[in-house]
DNA sequence: GTTAGGG
DNA sequence: CCCTAAC
């Protein structure tokens, strides 16, 4: 009674396993399938085909707008070549983070609020075939780790390092960490955060109640 | 179906 | 990034 069932998976609809995922370009098959309706973006065809197969290099993603140009010096290493065959069995392909794609994350962030990825998603990101609504809160995750986690010591000692010490503007930083202390998303310090009942703490109760009712908005009856 | 948490 | 549990 302690565990309700793992949720078991499907072997039979598990594609081909792991042969399929070394060989071909289609690791998940859930997303490659819905990416030919009205998406392609900007990628001709083999970027988001092998994304990040460690066969081809590309040299250059979607950055060659003409509104963008901080993100030039925004993690450099783009190619995801030889450095992730090393890595095994996880991390296979990533999609390198561009300042843009932070910048309007945290943006759409900002406007929605912090755990509507799916609206941030459709109304952000809905360009993008890549990220999805759980990788834009992991990448919340990543960034408010990496921003608000941090102590500072001494007057940084970025002389003239690679950049890949600290790629992220100080204004997407702080931006990002007041995101996080207003929102109060977990697993960041939990300075004291009080577990009690709602009905015990007014302030809290009134919040839950706005919550529901924000859910209840669009709660249309139909019959 | 979506979000939160852990690997 | 990937998987699982809970909502």
């Amino acid at each position: 009674m302690l565990l309700r069932q793992k949720r078991l998976r499907k072997p039979t609809q598990r594609y081909i396993d792991e042969s399929s995922r070394i060989s071909s370009a289609a690791p998940r098959g859930k997303r490659l399938k819905v990416q030919h309706d009205n998406e392609l973006p900007e990628v001709p065809s083999e970027t988001r085909s092998l994304r990040g197969s460690s066969k081809k290099v590309v040299p250059r993603l979607e950055l060659h707008s003409d509104d963008d140009l901080t993100a030039s010096d925004y993690e450099d290493d783009k190619k995801t070549t030889k450095r992730s065959k090393l890595i095994g069995d996880r991390r296979k392909h990533q999609r390198m983070w561009t300042l843009e794609e932070v910048v309007k994350l945290v943006d759409g962030i900002s406007q929605y609020g912090v755990g509507k990825w799916t609206a941030i998603k459709r109304l952000l990101f809905s360009s993008s075939t890549y990220r999805t609504p759980i990788d834009l809160r992991d990448k919340w995750r990543n960034l408010v780790k990496s921003s608000c986690g941090h102590k500072q010591k001494r007057k940084e000692v970025e002389h003239n390092l690679k950049q890949t010490a600290r790629p992220l503007p100080k204004t997407v930083r702080r931006r990002v960490c007041e995101l996080a202390t207003i929102h109060q998303y977990p697993k960041i310090n939990s300075p004291k955060i009080d577990h009690v009942t709602p009905a015990k703490h007014p302030a809290r109760a009134k919040v839950a109640q706005l919550s529901l009712r924000e859910k209840n908005v669009h709660r249309k009856n139909s019959t």
